[in-house]
DNA sequence: GAGTTTGAAACT
DNA sequence: CAGTTTCAAACTC
């Protein structure tokens, strides 16, 4: 392999002469897959690690990964000063390594070779050719599954490249299959790849601009590359379908492939970095994906093509598993990725043009791609480095402002990262790397700025759309996400939402500053702006009694580590006092299992679809607080509300005292509520036709339902186990379900009741819709898709395709799988949802996501139950955010005053009919999209073991009655 | 920048 | 579960 390799490099080299952001790339890209595939790895297994700590894992599961990263750091540390000829050696110990690592599958494991010989060329040729440090191609040699990641990384750095090269030689290489072959073999992709990828990158620009025929051929190529890179996220965006039954059969490889997604967003463009050793296989498989990808965005029917190649890949589980972290982060791409070609040819220059607030609403990745097609890539890129970084490091997300998102605690560092600059963030996060590492990789850090900013550079010169900004952007983002990579995983997600957001906001960043301020070693006190101030735009605690150990503390309550910008004293939320921080965690969380959760829950207003109605009631915003806020003196008109400072209209949760929230008061959500309440009544009298629609449907799909049923009974089973995970996303559903089920006010439980009942209601609705009959499969995936799409959009844009979903589903999945990445990714969306609120106050699918990565995270198997419920009840996805949308207000409600929400419930009380089994509760649930889905969170809040089974029959009731109208109105 | 206000978190 | 204290952020000057 080597000897092939060093060819390989050779050619890579020669070829890459011009190249030097390759060979800059290179460095950082080990560098950042290094830390990618540790974490992403070790992330996952964290999470599981953790499976006691519901909630705890996912925000603290990242010190320890950062333990294990740090070991990796240190590596690294030791590496760069290895010379050239160690970094070999280390490249074949990874190689071995990846050997033993390689799984079951052959293929999987010959790709994997083929990557890792790649990447060991490609980090052999980075050394020889590149003054980096060895370190990067030390600590990618020590990480073998990250082989991968660096190809992804070297492959997405040097496509870019490539593309620019491409454009300018526009070489007609039709060779499909060469460039698959490079993408599979991401080490391909930079030796061979060099020119094969520039070939196949100029095909793409040809072919979009066949295809486009539009001007923003640039912005393309860079789609291109981002897809390339996230290619695995686009495909499996595209894929969704298949993966939501990826998802399904397996969801610990879902949530593996989610924290390495995570680690992917983290390093950025691939998705594949972040996936573990093991699913070395799954990058090389997204790596095909991407080139398949690729070859499908070149042709119109890029969606179509990457669907197909979802499924083609064979993918086995590991294919699965990667298009589901790919997805996850696909989902930021996938939404401007996959709508990139398609729609960009069609859609994009309309897009960009008049950006709908509403599309854009479900999902602010995509309306900041479809702003700017240029600012998807920056997007994409900004996701995969986002992710890495930690929230309080987030860069500015200017935009973002405030991630109102789901945890207050990251919406509150989210918001001053969006203060401040992406650079920051990135240089915070080389500062937090640092800390950890107790060590500085100053010449490796410095090296990699600089490749970076030179890779920016170059890749702003491929790219028009980034132009300058972008790049330096990008720069940052890539250079921060291996930063990030390296210090944290759990917030990555959150960091990667906020920094998408801030990018498409604003694109612009202090590139140069962060670089240069992270190049300064002074790692806390320089940037600290004192208090946590959002003067650098990333918040940060200032916590004096503390010990930033208790939720007092931002950092801690959010799950991430305080770093520079902390001005905190004696704190103990780092690195170093792992132990103790996760100790603390576990006994903050013993006593609430959702201190950790994130606090605020979106609803799905948007719904469109059917839900016009369920949009009216929804708050501008539907996210709510879980519990509520108890203003009494501000009137919630400050940020001393909650609810005002995440950006979210007060609900029955709420115990405020002359409530004038401006972005929703109590007293109209109550009112709101009411409404609903007696719609769904009015539906209660409809229920017996749903129920005989039920017992059909039932009949007519029974096998679906079966699993569905079981893997709802699982995850109830699940769901005690794990009551924060649950709460999360469902908390949104929960309102509804919270009248059912009054145990948790903030519990997760509601939330996973609720993707329970999503899932139920989604298979169901199959069913109901019929689905069952022979779509199962196309309906499952497709409506995985959507259901993900919702459940984690929440609000889809009717146009775009589920592939937006898609991603975000993936996430969700992703995020249960490793509870630290989980966490992050909670966060993440949750910040991205709130993001995406503030940006679009009608956008609740955002929040719900978040609550799902959430619900996911802490409790694997329920995420993984909802994969698989998503998967199979895909379309009951709409019903899901109509059901989230509904619930998602409720379920503030609920999380925050589960018996106070009982008020608000009240009305549903009287709907609820108790006595309907779960199944057909569900089933009916799942027949009527809005409603059904409030349907189904009512069910789902039964299903949650916690939850009060009466709770359940009336939720399930009330889903039945409105399930059956909406089956009576299709029959 | 210091001091005050506010409400959440923690404690009893 | 309610009341009180502690805490840090938000806010004001």
């Amino acid at each position: 392999m080597e000897s092939p390799k060093t060819d390989k490099i050779i050619t890579s080299a020669v070829t890459t002469p011009s190249n030097s952001p390759q060979v800059q790339e290179s460095p950082f890209s080990s560098y950042v897959s290094n830390l990618s595939p540790i974490k992403s790895v070790k992330a996952a297994h964290v999470a599981q690690g953790f499976p006691g700590l519901s909630s705890p894992p996912l925000v603290f599961t990242s010190p320890r990964i950062n333990v294990q990263r740090e070991a990796s750091f240190l590596k690294r540390s030791q590496y760069p000063q290895l010379s050239s000829a160690e970094a070999t050696q280390n490249d074949n110990r990874d190689k071995k390594s990846t050997d033993g690592l390689v799984y079951s599958e052959e293929s999987s494991s010959i790709l994997q070779r083929g990557l890792i010989t790649d990447s060991k060329k490609d980090f052999d040729a980075k050394d020889s050719l590149q003054s980096e440090p060895h370190s990067s191609s030390g600590c990618i040699d020590e990480y073998l599954a990250d082989p991968g990641e660096v190809d992804c990384l070297n492959s997405t750095y040097s496509v870019s490249p490539c593309l620019k090269q491409i454009d300018d030689t526009s070489k007609p290489s039709n060779d499909l299959k060469e460039t698959i072959l490079t993408c599979d073999n991401k080490s391909g992709l930079r030796a061979d790849a060099s020119t094969v990828v520039e070939e196949h990158l100029g095909l793409l620009e040809e072919a979009k601009k066949d295809i486009q025929g539009k001007p923003t051929s640039d912005a393309r190529p860079n789609i291109v590359d981002e897809e390339e890179n996230d290619g695995t996220s686009s495909e499996c965006a595209n894929i969704k379908s298949s993966l939501h039954v990826d998802h399904a059969i397996d969801k610990q490889d879902c949530q593996h492939s989610q924290v390495k997604d995570r680690g992917c967003s983290h390093q950025d463009d691939c998705n594949c970095t972040s996936q573990p050793l093991p699913e070395s296989l799954q990058s090389v498989e997204a790596y095909e994906d991407f080139g398949e990808n690729e070859n499908a965005g070149v042709s119109n029917g890029l969606v179509e093509n990457m669907l197909f190649h979802g499924p083609k890949a064979n993918q086995n589980q590991r294919g699965i598993r990667r298009r589901c972290l790919q997805f996850g982060e696909a989902s930021l791409y996938t939404t401007g990725g996959s709508n990139s070609y398609p729609e960009a040819a069609s859609d994009t220059s309309s897009r960009l043009a008049a950006t709908n607030a509403e599309i854009e609403n479900a999902e602010p990745c995509r309306a900041d791609l479809k702003a700017t097609s240029g600012k998807r890539k920056l997007v994409k890129l900004t996701d995969c480095i986002a992710p890495s970084l930690p929230p309080p490091y987030c860069g500015n997300s200017s935009t973002f402002c405030k991630p109102s998102g789901i945890g207050l605690h990251l919406n509150s560092i989210v918001n001053a990262a969006s203060m401040g600059h992406a650079s920051t963030a990135s240089i915070k996060l080389e500062d937090l790397y640092m800390g950890v590492q107790g060590k500085k990789p100053t010449s490796v850090s410095s090296q990699v700025i600089e490749k970076t900013k030179s890779f920016s550079s170059s890749l702003s010169n491929v790219e028009k759309n980034s132009a300058g900004d972008e790049e330096g952007w990008f720069e940052t983002k890539a250079f921060t996400a291996a930063s990030s990579a390296t210090t944290v995983s759990p917030n990555n997600l959150e960091f990667e939402y906020q920094v998408v957001q801030d990018e498409i906001e604003k694109p612009n960043f202090q590139k140069a500053d962060s670089f240069e301020e992270y190049d300064q070693p002074s790692p806390t006190k320089k940037r600290k702006k004192t208090s946590a101030t959002e003067s650098d735009g990333c918040k940060r605690c200032n916590c004096k009694k503390t010990k930033c150990l208790k939720l007092y503390c931002d950092c801690f309550a959010a799950g991430i580590y305080c770093a520079e910008p902390c001005a905190c004293q004696g704190c103990f939320n780092r690195p170093e006092y792992e132990d103790t921080v996760l100790e603390t965690r576990q006994q903050i969380e013993s006593r609430n299992p959702l201190a950790f959760a994130p606090k605020i829950v979106q609803r799905v207003t948007e719904f469109p679809p059917n839900n016009a109605e369920d949009g009216s009631r929804m708050t501008p915003s539907s996210a709510r607080h879980k519990r509520g806020c108890n203003c009494k003196k501000s009137m919630c008109l400050k940020k001393y509300c909650e609810c005002y400072q995440a950006n979210v209209g007060c609900s029955t949760g709420c115990r405020c005292d002359g409530c004038k929230n401006v972005y929703g008061r109590k007293e109209e959500y109550i009112a709101v509520e009411h409404g609903l309440a007696k719609e769904m009544v009015s539906n209660a009298a409809s229920k017996k036709n749903l129920e005989d629609a039920f017992d059909g449907k039932l009949e007519m799909v029974p096998i679906k339902r079966n699993p569905i049923h079981a893997e709802l009974h699982d995850v109830h089973d699940l769901t005690p186990l794990t009551p924060t995970f649950q709460y999360s996303d469902h908390g949104k559903n929960v309102p509804k379900s919270r009248f059912l089920s009054k145990r948790s006010p903030e519990s997760d439980l509601f939330i996973l009741s609720s993707y329970e009942k999503s899932s139920r209601s989604s298979t169901r609705n199959l069913e109901d819709n019929d689905i069952l009959s022979g779509r199962d499969k196309d309906l499952l995936n497709l409506d995985s898709c959507d259901w993900q799409a919702d459940y984690n959009i929440g609000t889809m844009d009717p146009n775009t395709p589920r592939c937006d979903t898609g991603p975000s589903v993936c996430h969700l999945t992703a995020p249960s799988d490793t509870s630290s990445t989980a966490m992050a990714s909670c966060r993440a969306r949750d910040w991205t949802n709130v993001s995406k609120v503030q940006r679009c106050p009608g956008s609740d699918s955002l929040s719900s996501g978040s609550s799902l990565r959430w619900r996911n995270s802490p409790v694997t198997p329920v995420t993984r139950i909802v994969g698989t419920k998503s998967l199979q009840g895909l379309e009951s996805g709409r019903e899901i955010h109509d059901i989230l949308q509904d619930d998602t207000p409720e379920i503030l409600k609920d999380s925050s005053t589960p018996i106070k929400s009982v008020k608000a419930s009240s009305p549903n009380k009287k709907r609820v009919s108790p006595p309907h089994g779960h199944i057909r509760e569900l089933g009916s649930s799942s027949s009527g999209a809005l409603r059904s889905g409030r349907k189904f969170i009512l069910k789902a809040v039964p299903s949650f073991p916690p939850l009060t089974p009466c709770i359940d029959s009336k939720g399930s009731t009330i889903q039945e009655t409105s399930n059956l109208q909406d089956n009576n109105s299709n029959k």
